[in-house]
Formats: structure tokens, sequence, C-alpha cells
DNA sequence: TCTGGGGTCCTAGGACCC
DNA sequence: TCTGGGGTCCTAGGACCC
């Protein structure tokens, strides 16, 4: 999908039909999360600190992601892209991988198909895509990103050399700017360089994953099929704060708050995670994450807080200013699976299930602990009292 | 300019087991 | 006396993607 954020913006609010329209960038420390092709063209772009592209383009309309719209707005591009084939492989939430070898007989070309897909994307969520078709993944996604915005580009089988040797090595799915300036040191500029170059000299300098990857991809040669997938493998959440955290109490507080919304959302998946990672960043930007693999998948904010504490004494030292928490759960199983018999009774798994069913009924937050019920107080001369959890 | 949030995959070292 | 070989799992960090 073309500027995917921007473009469900627009859809409730037509005014902004060929502005210059930033998604993103409202808080304190905040990035660039979309920019409209109007935006891009005065050199912003995503990832970019806000300031900088207030700077750029002064006269942009900025405004907050709101998530929950685009996670519906990709639900309904993914009907309209399940009713064209039922073999996609979802690459994000605005993008997919669709293999149309079956669908040969029912259109006169592979572009016909293409077409076909953009025009039912636009009919029925009235939102622009692009469509790549190319003999393999790769290739097809370099062409989607060339077809945009609004476009398609067939790059034909036996054509994909010539397609890709021409590109900046940038462009290559897996060279981000680390891989980048490596390659640089190399005298790479362009795809074709890189498929110049021996393969055992790329291997040493990035590692024989990377740099035996890279050298097919630039040779054309990349044997991936598309597939389904079997659902997530990590579930996170993290948040920077508008100012660092000092206080030792809010910052487990905010672990607190941290777990019952990973708790929540592990609940919801249907999942339990065997792992669960801590992730703290220093106001320096150094970040480190402490995890712990447990005997039995967790999946209540009581056990996640638990653990969670006992993470974050070994990752911070007291007093130390927080910019960043997060917590995430990985190693996950089915909440169903069987576990070992614990002797302790564990009262908060009934509590917990009430409160699902609670928000279930009245919306998310309906129900909370105490501690986090009230924006946080700002510590007043040390009276901080003790909260029931 | 001062760096979001949600993910995936890879690497490397160490513990542990037979 | 001073150190094998193969394997799995865990932990921490980093690169990358949208």
């Amino acid at each position: 999908m073309d500027a995917f954020f921007v473009e469900v913006e627009r859809l409730r609010r037509p005014e902004l039909a060929g502005k210059a329209v930033v998604v993103g960038g409202a808080g304190p420390r905040g990035v660039v999360a979309a920019a409209s092709y109007e935006a891009r063209r005065h050199g912003v772009h995503s990832a970019m600190p806000a300031g900088q592209a207030r700077r750029l383009c002064p006269h942009a309309v900025f405004l907050p992601p709101d998530h929950a719209a685009y996670r519906e707005a990709s639900k309904e591009v993914f009907e309209v892209i399940g009713s064209f084939t039922a073999h996609v492989e979802p690459l994000s939430v605005d993008e997919a991988f669709l293999d149309i070898g079956g669908l040969r007989l029912h259109y006169p070309s592979p572009a016909a198909a293409g077409e076909e897909l953009r025009s039912r994307l636009r009919e029925q969520t009235r939102l622009p895509a692009s469509v790549g078709i190319a003999t393999t993944k790769f290739v097809a996604k370099l062409a989607s990103e060339a077809a945009k915005p609004d476009g398609l580009l067939v790059v034909p089988a036996g054509a994909e050399l010539e397609f890709l040797h021409p590109l900046p090595v940038r462009a290559l799915w897996g060279v981000g700017e680390a891989t980048h300036a490596r390659l640089e040191e190399l005298g790479v500029a362009t795809v074709g360089d890189v498929a110049a170059l021996p393969r055992s000299l790329l291997e040493r300098r990035l590692g024989s994953a990377v740099g035996g990857h890279l050298h097919d991809l630039a040779g054309g040669i990349d044997e991936r099929e598309v597939e389904a997938g079997e659902g997530a493998k990590s579930i996170s959440t993290e948040h920077t704060y508008g100012e660092d955290l000092v206080d030792d109490a809010a910052v487990e507080r905010e672990v607190l708050r941290h777990a019952h919304h990973l708790a929540q959302r592990l609940r919801d998946a249907g999942t339990a995670a065997r792992t669960v990672t801590l992730k703290v960043r220093f106001s320096d930007f150094s970040t480190v994450t402490r995890s712990e693999t447990l005997g039995n998948a967790v999946d209540t904010a009581h056990d996640l807080y638990e653990i969670g504490r006992r993470l974050l004494a070994r990752a911070r030292p007291p007093r130390r200013p927080v910019r960043l928490l997060g917590l995430g759960g990985t190693g996950l199983e089915p909440s169903g699976e069987p576990r070992q018999l614990d002797l302790d009774p564990r009262p908060w798994e009934d509590l917990e299930g009430a409160l699902d069913r609670i928000r279930g009924r009245f919306g998310s937050d309906a129900v909370g602990p105490a501690r986090l019920s009230r924006p946080p107080r700002e510590p007043d001369a040390g009276s901080e009292a003790p909260r029931p959890e």
C-alpha cells in the first residue's frame, strides 16, 4: 500500500488530499511514522526525528498515529487480497507477497492480474496500492517499490539482472545503514557491483549468512517460496517516555503497566510466553536487555510483573534515568498447553480472566490495577504511599 | 536533527549433557 | 593430568524491515 497511514487518514479527512501530511512526530520525542509524497518531496521520510521534519516541511499537517484505525484498514486490505488468491504471505500491516502462478488461466497476462488486484483494492478499500510482479519474491518486492506511487511494474522472466544491477546497493532488501557503510568501503555502489564481487569476500566482510545472501540476491537468485507463516514468534510492548524516569518506584510502576498490557495481548492471541525479556534504554540511548526462560509459559500480569521486577534489578542500577522501557515474550506456546502442576494456588489467574471479561464488555480501559489508575503523580516530598496492586 | 513501536533473523559465548 | 567431540538450550546484542 502507498503511504498507508497517510492514506487511511485521508479517508476520514478528504481535505488532506494533495497536501503534505506527516503521521507521527507529535510528542516531544516523536519520529515520523509515514509521510505523504508531497512531504517526501521536501526530504521528509519515515523514522526521521520530528524536529527535523518540521524544519524541512513546516507547512505539513502533522497527525498523531491512530494504530487502531490502521489495523482496521489493514484487515480490509487483507480481505481483498485473500479473495484474490489464497497464497498470501503477509509481510507487514500494508504489504504481502502473493503467489499468482495459479491464476495463469484466469488472466491474459501477469500485468492484467496485477491491475485487477489494484482496482479491487481501490474500489473496496478506497486506498492506493502498487504492485510489482516478478519470478522471485525479492525482485517483486523491489519492483513494487519502483512502481510506487499508485503503479504497477512487471519484471519479465529473464530481465531480472537488467532491472537489478543499476539499482543503488541500499535498495537491496537487507542492506541497511551498517551494511551499506561496509559495502562502501569495498567500493560498491550498485547491485551490479555486489554481483561482481567474489562471494568469499562478501562472506568474510559481512558474515556468512548476510554476505552469501546478498550475493545470491544481487545475482537474481532467491529460492524462497510464498509461505503463509504460522503466526507471531514474539509479542512485545515498549514505550519511550517524554521525560526520563528517575524515581525507582515510578520505573517499577511502568513495569507493572507493561506487564498488564503484555499479558492482555498474549491472552488475546491465545498464547503464553516461555521467555520474558525486559528492555531498558537509558538517557544516553544505550540499551540493554535482560531475559529469563521459565519452565512454564506465562500469560498473567502477575507473573510478568514478578519476572519483570527481577529483570529490572539486573538491568538498571537504582536512580539511573530511563528513557524507554519494554517488555516482551518469546517462545510462544498455545495457552491451552498442559503445564506442570503448581502446588501453590494461583488466584490471580481467575482474577485476570475476570479482567478479560470486563474489558471485553466495557473496553480496555474499564478496569486495571489501582497503582496505574491515575496519571503518575509527581513525587510530592516522598509521600508515595504503597497502593494495592 | 537527537533518535517510535512492533516485529524477524543472525551471531557468539557459555552452560550443560552424553 | 590439564582437557575430546557433538549437540541443545539460553542469553545478549545487533542489523534490518515497515
